[in-house]
DNA sequence: ACCTTTAATTATCATTTGATAACTAAAATA
DNA sequence: TATTTTAGTTATCAAATGATAATTAAAGGT
């Protein structure tokens, strides 16, 4: 039986990284965007290529709702939907140019409040920083 | 300068804690509250006690609007405003103990999930995840 | 060929959330 | 004491999000 301390501090944490995502991404958000476009433009910046229904379960989206958006974040001219040559149902989605530049504009605003943060580190801190992160994305949170 | 890979994986970890944290918690939501609602609820059992201003900042809420989902809560059974006797203008807000069970039955069951996508880990890898997550908290997510 | 399942879309409605103005009351300050 | 500031509430409107039914078209199976 592991300890519940541990699962404590993980509600703490996870509450923290929300908090101060929110904090560093919080007055970025362009006017031409919802919170749920931003996701959705952030999944396929971080992980294409996807399809509406992949974006659906990954999201927890309605696949309507999911159509919806991604017909939005279309006439904004952010993101394309191509048919699968290999199945004609399916719908291949992915940024446009536009829509890279959007994402890498706004990753590196979050960058420059990343580095803010962690500017007072030494080069060996920022080492265990990147090991802790591999540590948890492969032990926890994948 | 630091090194640019480590902020690739930094939106790599945050995009996977939303992600899982995401998973662990979607279908839990109960009947009675919202997302929004939650959140408050899970920051008052992390952290309390707050006002309707602190959890305002914290909540990037308007006042108006946390005043309303605190009010929502109450009528809920779920948190309470007492008057700071220091501060006839402050409001302390705490959960009512109906809320503290709602909370500690919804954390319970995040920490079924936890345990099991920590399953296979050695005591020495659990050790490892709680030193990660202590680092992280404090050099990064603070 | 016929039926079923899968993928996606459109349309519609209800709920949630965000934004803002107007207001009350208690403190702080001049 | 008069004025200003702070903390909070209520009301209202707009926008975003969620949920569901109906529809189209391609693929798979019989």
């Amino acid at each position: 039986m592991q300890d519940s301390a541990l699962f404590q501090q993980l509600i703490q944490f996870v509450t923290s990284v929300h908090q101060a995502t929110a904090d560093m991404t919080g007055d970025i958000q362009h006017d031409a965007i919802t919170p749920v476009q931003y996701k959705i433009l952030e999944y396929l910046a971080v992980s294409p290529p996807q399809t509406p229904s992949s974006i659906s379960v990954c999201m927890h989206m309605s696949l309507p709702n999911t159509s919806r958006e991604l017909r939005k974040l279309s006439e904004k001219g952010l993101c394309e939907k191509m048919s699968d040559p290999s199945d004609g149902r399916k719908q291949v989605i992915h940024l446009t140019t536009e829509g890279q530049q959007l994402m890498e504009n706004i990753f590196s605003q979050i960058e420059v409040r990343f580095r803010e943060r962690t500017r007072n580190l030494s080069s060996e801190e920022l080492e265990q920083v990147g090991q802790a992160l591999q540590l948890l994305q492969n032990h926890v949170f994948f």
